[in-house]
DNA sequence: CTTAGTGTATCATTATATTAATACACCAAT
DNA sequence: ATTGGTGTATTAATATAATGATACACTAAG
């Protein structure tokens, strides 16, 4: 994809609550889930993205200093940004993995502590029988 | 339980960056969901919590506030704050749900064993650390 | 070295969330 | 009705988070 072209994987609702930051955030990491993003591409500038989604540079540059720190891509200055070359070793199919991530981040934004969620799955476990 | 004794279900920390209401409503879950709190069970009051713990009764009815919006418990003015009567697995909201029954779904239907689904789980708790 | 592109550290501003002070409302028992 | 207990609406103060302006740092290419 075009770097030009990916400005429109971006879909800003300043009137939502919802910090422009985190929205940035979530729809590069959906975008990468969804395959839109690959390993490699480079992201359009943060001049650019800033440009376009009339916000200012660096609440761009700190949504994506944020997912460099998880690793989800990298920033060089006078270079630009990449999407990391992702670990997909794991012989999980998504079909299970990615539930699987959407519920353990769901349960702890609602604080569940990692004793609460072994329990819910437990608790599940026996609700939801083989059948 | 006496509702005397009750203040030492909590244990608030200050200078932890989470906010007191936000420690409160976890840890009332958390004494629930561990069967510490039972349903029909009087809390102490707002004003014996707040001297107790050193903080300003509106911040402990902000929190049974929220609470009661969850539909965990139910205030009444005049009488006190009582444990509602429910199901344990009725708090849960469908983000949480949703995910964690799709995971166990298709999990079993790649002929994972019980034991193994909680393996994974434990394995994605230790990966996905908070943040 | 200059230019024109990249990202960013610092600080100021603004917006939002959290906590607290006060006065009030409700209930049961006297 | 009074007393002594319950919770709370309103508002103000404070703390924290989010955004933005500016000047700066890094890189590649001419």
């Amino acid at each position: 994809m075009t770097t030009s072209s990916m400005v429109n994987l971006f879909s800003l609702n300043t009137s939502s609550g919802i910090p422009i930051y985190r929205q940035l955030i979530d729809q590069i990491k959906q975008a990468i889930r969804m395959d839109l993003l690959k390993p490699g591409e480079q992201l359009p500038s943060v001049r650019n993205l800033a440009s376009a989604l009339q916000i200012n540079p660096m609440t761009i540059s700190k949504a994506f200093a944020q997912l460099e720190l998880e690793g989800v891509l990298i920033r060089k200055r006078g270079i630009g940004m990449l999407v990391t070359e992702q670990e997909k070793g794991e012989a999980l199919t998504p079909a299970i993995e990615l539930p699987l991530v959407e519920f353990i981040q769901n349960a702890r934004s609602e604080n569940l502590d990692d004793e609460s969620i072994m329990t819910l799955v437990q608790q599940y476990l026996s609700i939801h029988t083989k059948g």
